[in-house]
RNA sequence: GGCGCCAUAGCCAAGUGGUAAGGCAGAGGUCUGCAAAACCUUUAUCCCCAGUUCAAAUCUGGGUGGCGCCUCCA
């Protein structure tokens, strides 16, 4: 697989340490409130990394933090009158069902800042003892000259940085450029840990580089995360994780795109985001996933409702080809001819296809349209009489490929329990048979108005319930 | 000021040297009692200019337009 690393500027071939278990880090959420559409897209793209490298049979040790103490947090749980723990765990719970409808699996670990307190705290003794870290009256500082190399991630030259200064001057650093591993407490109620300097908590910098260190160990294969972090966040943890380590931090870097709204940039500062949790109001979490998945992951993508309409319609094609499948499953029976072996041997083809745009820098737009010209051989096929190994080895191949992408994951519920219903359908079938058109059809209506659509086909009525 | 990204049909989008995938929407048709779904047909010289090449959406140079990072941000 060829993977596109932020730090060389090139894909290159993807050689994990071991290929028994390959370790990703991906930055998590600073859990203060329900994150955007815009944060969702590294959640549902490095889960689509996971699944993929999964599915070609690899082991994923794949770990994404939790940061659960923060300005932000402190801040909010003032406003609520809530302890910073308090906002957190709700967010964090929060996290796990949005997560879910976007189809997004848990981490193999979801380490907490709170959790990991004395391994960030040693992290900094160990910088502070190796002479890349400094201490002014209780704040602990990264000393960003005494790495060489700093800058060599995201492409800054630090004379260039300095003079753009657009950062905050404190004369207590000896450059502008350094950054804070340990803040001190700055009043006495503040939530705050016993350390070598003093009461305070940890930058958030430190925080991946300690727990990436702790879970996955000095050097990773994977660690990713959106554009924005490339400058300063993933910088820092590679100079402090490499001073600290004296090795290799990061083998390959992985940054997603942004998601726009007017091709803006959407972020909480500019108040232009919208919620996943909102979203799922008006859309299943599947058509967020898939709207996030039909662009390559290193491109922008402009949000609308215009988009996520299409994702819908897009996607409802996929479930057709799925529902038909299992309808036919159902219905009718048999082996294979000899022409549909060759067919679904055809069909077979696409798998191969498939792997061959995922392996290009996990190319999904390219996948799903793999998918789609899947799902147009099955439909060409099953327009005519099919055995039932047909629609299985159909829907299995269909469903092999879509569960990549996280799609197609929803589960029909085919019975239908309700006694009402049960005796619509019956009365239209036989006002059909009577040729009572006009009332078969009201029935119709009626029943699509309770989310019940019918199909009349060759082996008779089908049932879809929304 | 430094670093970087993008520009393909009405919309979304892949393709990075060999003659434009896929999806949505639209139009027409087939099937159906009618629908639905499906199927068939139909819609692009790839922002502009110049260059390299037998050949360029794809490489080079120059424009134009848009965006991002350098400050918390996915």
């Amino acid at each position: 697989m060829k993977i596109y690393n932020t730090l060389t500027r090139k894909k290159e071939e993807f050689n994990p340490i071991d290929e028994n278990e390959i370790k990703i880090y991906v930055c998590g959420p600073t859990v203060y409130n329900y994150f955007h559409i815009g944060n969702a897209r590294p959640f549902v793209v490095f889960d689509t990394l996971r699944r993929y490298l999964e599915y070609r049979g690899k082991n994923v040790n794949f770990v994404q933090n939790f940061t659960d103490v923060d300005d932000k947090i402190i801040n909010k749980a003032k406003e609520e009158g809530l302890t910073p723990g308090q906002v957190s765990e709700k967010y964090i719970d929060e996290y796990f069902k949005d997560a879910a409808a976007l189809n997004v699996k848990k981490a193999t670990t979801h380490p907490k800042v709170t959790e990991n307190m004395q391994e960030i705290i040693n992290f900094i003794s160990d910088l502070q003892n190796k002479g890349y870290a400094y201490n002014v009256d209780g704040d602990v500082y990264f000393d960003t000259q005494a790495f060489e190399g700093y800058g060599k991630l995201s492409g800054q030259n630090i004379d260039e940085l300095e003079a753009g200064a657009r950062i905050d001057v404190d004369d207590r650093k000896k450059s502008p450029l350094d950054f804070a591993l340990w803040k001190k407490r700055k009043d006495p109620d503040e939530i705050a840990w016993d350390s070598p300097w003093g009461m305070g908590r940890p930058g958030w910098h430190i925080e991946c580089s300690a727990m990436s260190r702790k879970y996955l160990g000095d050097t990773i294969d994977i660690h990713a995360g959106g554009q924005d972090l490339t400058f300063p966040h993933h910088e820092n943890e590679v100079a402090q994780s490499e001073a600290a380590n004296g090795k290799k931090y990061v083998d390959y870097w992985m940054h997603n795109g942004y998601i726009t709204i007017d091709n803006e940039k959407m972020s909480k500062s500019k108040g232009n985001f919208f919620t996943v949790r909102d979203i799922l109001k008006e859309y299943d979490g599947e058509i967020i996933r898939f709207f996030l998945l039909s662009g390559h992951y290193r491109s922008p993508i402009n949000f609308s409702r215009e988009l996520l309409d299409q994702a819908k319609n897009s996607l409802s094609r996929m479930y057709n080809a799925k529902t038909t499948l299992e309808y036919l499953i159902d219905t009718v029976s048999g082996n294979m001819t000899e022409e549909e072996e060759k067919v679904f041997s055809g069909l077979e083809g696409f798998r191969g296809k498939f792997i061959k745009v995922m392996d290009d820098d996990l190319n999904t737009a390219d996948a799903i349209s793999i998918i789609f010209e899947l799902i147009s051989g099955i439909n060409n096929q099953v327009k005519n009489p099919v055995s039932r190994e047909f629609a299985e080895k159909s829907l299995e191949l269909l469903l092999e490929l879509a569960n990549v992408l996280g799609l197609l994951q929803n589960e029909q519920n085919k019975e239908i329990d309700d006694d009402e219903i049960k005796r619509l359908i019956d009365a239209r079938q036989e006002a059909r048979a009577n040729k009572d058109y006009a009332k078969s059809d009201e029935i119709r209506d009626i029943l699509k108005d309770k989310g019940i659509t019918l199909k009349d086909t060759a082996q008779g009525v089908q049932v879809i319930k929304e």
